[in-house]
RNA sequence: GGUCCUUUGGCCGAGUGGCUAGGCAAAGCUCUGCAAAAGCUUCUACAGCGGUUCGAAUCCGCUAGGGACCUCCA
């Protein structure tokens, strides 16, 4: 259980996993701010942290895993930008706010079952905790690290940074930051540039808004997850996440609002996942470069040459580690869709193998391909152990599929294997694939109907095949191919059929 | 401007001080009624220049390119 080795964004090496807890994990994740579509960089996190989830599951721990809804919006600092980013927009779409909330949050899930991720063990929203944020507010007005101008509050930034290490995290320097930090209007009430608002005095318009001590208003960015993290997982806990892009100023600040209230550093691996780029700029709205889900899932964007289906984009995740940069292209997504599906039927061959093979005694196998198995078998737990590099694990697969589809096509004996060997990697494929990297098949071939069907068309054309009546079996191979039905004949005048 | 990261073969990408990932594409071969699939084989890279070392793509320095953060951002 002690094997796992994770990189810490705080110490910037590689650690071992030790948890607060004996036995248990406990998880949080930035979650999606839900005033839009999400877009390709957000399935990102979300594809990396949900394998780290099932990961700590296969592992043995008990994980909880808090994941927000950000509803209450995200305000902007600045002078007259100063509204709640939620309720702006609803304003535009003519919609409640809490109706556009509903709609992003249904089409989020949407998405998020779509790639086959797990839902985490708890998924609080902001607006459902403005209580416990004001709460922790007035712990750190309390303190003397806060102070109210107009109905708004802001945190002391260089008040704690006197104490603590404000910039431990992000390498950012406070002296740096009180000279590189953008002069921008409004900024007035703020005692020091650095400083950031944990509450903030609703204008009028501001539909969004909440009866505080200190008027009425809404929350900051920051002490949403400072607060639902201490509700959820405590005062420390094991793993935090998100993209890179938060290190600073969000996660920072998280820290220095959590220290303040429970007195230690709540995190003890920040986990931090890089962008996906395009054309090697980061994907994101300020540079208006972002290809959304549900044009992904339909091809309908002038970038994608057809639609690609969710467990490429899952698998093209997976093929990179989770701390480099991901370059998408229409090219980068057809090469994983091709490699997912020359992995996945080297994966349904080996489940036909192990069925055909209980019938076999155990027989012992060509010792240099037993030698072979073990030794990539062995491998997928190192790697995973080794921060989660799930491209390793996946190369290694790459490596077995031409032994599994060389004894499915009985180039080389069935008998190469031993049972037992057979049944491990079968084992191993499918809690690697399936448990933990999360992937399935594209091809849905489980309609019964369907099965039926092609079972019938196939045995036709082996008749015609038999009396040499290429017309018929072509016509059948044809017309499916036309229909997006691959029909492969193999050796032994046996066929199979996949869906394109 | 400040802080940090990065530069791998046609493309995407893993990784390590010495044992030349993997995928996609391309070419040849085998199999096959034909095709597809599959299998085998080929293409052998680590920005440039110096340095450390028995040995560096991997460590250090410089140069050049790219990027992230410093503002909402996954």
């Amino acid at each position: 259980m002690n094997n796992l080795h994770v990189y810490n964004s705080l110490s910037r090496t590689k650690e071992v996993f030790t948890p607060v807890t004996e036995g248990h994990a406990g998880m949080y994740v930035c979650g999606p701010t839900v005033s839009g579509e999400s877009h390709l960089g957000h399935a990102r996190p979300y594809v990396t942290f949900d394998v780290i989830y099932r990961y700590l599951m296969h592992l043995g721990y008990k994980v909880r895993y808090v994941r927000n809804i950000t509803d209450a919006g995200h305000f902007e600092e600045e002078g007259r930008a100063a509204e709640d980013k939620i309720s702006k927009k609803a304003i535009l779409e003519k919609l409640e706010p809490m109706e556009l909330v509903q709609k992003y949050t249904n089409l989020f899930h949407w998405a998020m079952q779509q790639f086959n991720t797990l839902p985490p063990s708890i998924e609080p929203t902001a607006t459902g905790h403005i209580v416990e944020q004001i709460g922790m507010i007035e712990t750190i007005i309390k303190a003397g690290f806060a102070y109210v101008v107009n109905g708004s509050v802001y945190f002391d930034v260089k008040k704690y940074a006197a104490s603590y290490d404000y910039g431990k995290l992000s390498g950012r320097v406070i002296d740096d930051l009180l000279e590189t930090t953008r002069d921008l209007e409004g900024q007035e009430e703020k005692r020091d540039k650095t400083d950031f608002a944990l509450w903030k005095n609703a204008a009028p318009e501001h539909i969004m808004r909440w009866q505080s001590p200190w008027g009425i208003g809404f929350p900051g960015w920051h002490i949403e997850c400072s607060a639902m993290a201490t509700k959820y997982l405590g005062s420390r806990f094991d793993i935090h996440g998100g993209g890179m892009d938060l290190l600073f100023p969000h996660h920072e600040s998280e820290i220095a609002q959590s220290t303040i209230c429970n007195h230690e550093a709540p995190v003890r691996y920040w986990i931090h996942n890089n962008m996906i780029t395009i054309n090697g700029r980061k994907m994101g709205k300020s540079y208006n470069n972002v290809i959304k889900l549900t044009e992904l899932f339909s091809g309908n964007h002038p970038l994608l040459g057809k639609a690609y289906h969710p467990m490429t984009i899952r698998f093209f995740i997976l093929q990179t580690h989770y701390r480099s940069t991901l370059d998408f292209s229409n090219d980068a997504l057809l090469a994983a869709e091709k490699g997912l599906k020359r992995l996945w039927e080297a994966y349904e061959n080996l489940k036909k193998l192990k069925t055909e093979a209980v019938e076999l005694s155990n027989e012992p196998g060509d010792p240099e391909q037993e030698a072979r198995v073990v030794k990539f078998l062995s491998a997928f737990p190192q790697f995973m152990n080794d921060d989660f590099s799930t491209a390793r694990v996946l190369a290694s697969m790459f490596e077995l599929a031409p032994l599994i589809n060389s004894m499915k096509d009985k180039i080389i004996p069935v008998t190469s294997l031993s049972k037992n060997t057979l049944e491990q990697l079968h084992n191993e494929f499918k809690i690697y694939l399936e448990d933990i990297l999360g992937l399935k098949g594209i091809n849905d071939a489980d309609n019964e109907k369907l099965q039926g069907i092609m079972q019938l068309l196939m045995d036709i054309r082996k008749v015609a095949k038999g009396k040499k009546d290429f017309v018929t079996s072509d016509k059948i191979r044809n017309q499916l191919l036309e229909l997006g039905i691959l029909l492969k004949d193999e050796k032994g005048g046996e066929m199979s059929w996949t869906i394109d």
